[in-house]
DNA sequence: AGATTAATTGGACAGATCGTAAATCCAATC
DNA sequence: GATTGGATTTACGATCTGTCCAATTAATCT
């Protein structure tokens, strides 16, 4: 009736080993040929790690996955204060869509599958639905510092700068860096070609 | 050994029927709350079928999706000709903007669901790229008509006109013509407002 | 009318997969 | 050496897919 409190580097790192290689597999197996046959029973195997594990870890797929989705988004290391400092619009802009399509090109096939996967998992798809709007957050923020950027724009820029527009436009090997020029040029066109007379 | 031929427009008739209510159960459930726990089974019943009448149209669950999905696009009754007949760039691209808008707002939900399994079902997924690209073709076959439209342009006014597109622009109830002109607009101004030089 | 066929049904089955439970093992910690 | 945290093993129930096959019903041909 005395229970004792164990504490221990040693055992706390050997799990944070388990853990970290069960993401590693299921990362690995999203991003393989075989992604749809992506199991409790092949991520355990893949891991060397039992089945049973998983489930202790990450108490059901569904856990796994967004774990996996947290540590992308975790160690993808977006940094956004280059486009927070750059001294115009332009180079602000240029930055942020640089900065994102660098993340959503660092795992391209396991992002495209996992927010497949989200629509039909809402815990997943609340996750990313989070995720989204803090880019979001991170636009509006961004135009504060410039003046005369209406809502619908900030939308529109919004979607320009999310997964599905990168992965639509990178198809058939366009250059990450291309696309982000792609990206920006478009939102500028947006931001200043809007004629409201004529 | 003289097997007769029987053709009959009563029971091809009736055939079509319980095809037809099939797609539309399948449709209704993908539409609602509970569309995670679609099944063949849900689907059969709600359709008042056995599920292996569904087998035996379908062949399969995916090929039930696939048949939904084609359904959708026939039955959607997309009309391109005004956007064909416009007179100037702006009305072609708004006719064109607003046709896709309201097919993508005429089955919001389940055109977001099927669009999401299909990235887990290979041959959903080459359906959904297959009408994609007929609308990449369509916008090449409209600009065509004007000069100066570079392909990326058409990439990312293809990417404008997607489902993903409207569907994020369409959140919070922002109306439908409303998302359409948002889209026509950050069109039109990515095709004039890029401005070579400076 | 009677034979024949098309369409559908019902039940049973194998195989995957998810998730839970309980007993056990092992090594790190007290 | 006793205890504990983490991992394993085995077993189980539930759900879902897809297949097989015998049986049923109604329409169609002769």
């Amino acid at each position: 009736m005395s229970p004792r409190t164990y504490r221990s580097a040693r055992r706390q790192a050997a799990a944070e080993e388990t853990r970290r290689r069960a993401l590693a597999a299921a990362r690995e197996l999203l991003a393989g040929d075989a992604f749809t046959k992506i199991t409790v029973d092949t991520v355990a195997k893949a891991a060397d790690v039992s089945r049973q594990t998983i489930y202790n870890v990450f108490g059901a797929k569904s856990g796994l996955l967004e774990a996996l989705f947290d540590a992308l988004a975790t160690q993808g290391g977006m940094d956004l204060t280059e486009a927070f400092t750059a001294p115009g619009e332009e180079a602000a802009l240029a930055a942020f869509a640089e900065t994102f399509c660098g993340f959503w090109a660092s795992d391209r096939l396991v992002i495209r599958r996992l927010r497949g996967m989200a629509v039909l998992d809402p815990d997943l798809g609340r996750l990313l639905r989070e995720r989204d709007e803090m880019r979001r957050s991170g636009l509006k923020a961004l135009f504060s510092r410039f003046e005369g950027t209406t809502p619908e724009n900030i939308d529109v820029i919004w979607q320009l700068t999310a997964f599905e527009t990168y992965d639509a436009l990178a198809e058939g090997d366009r250059d990450t860096s291309c696309v982000a020029g792609l990206i920006t040029a478009a939102a500028l066109a947006i931001l200043h070609g809007s004629r409201p007379g004529a």
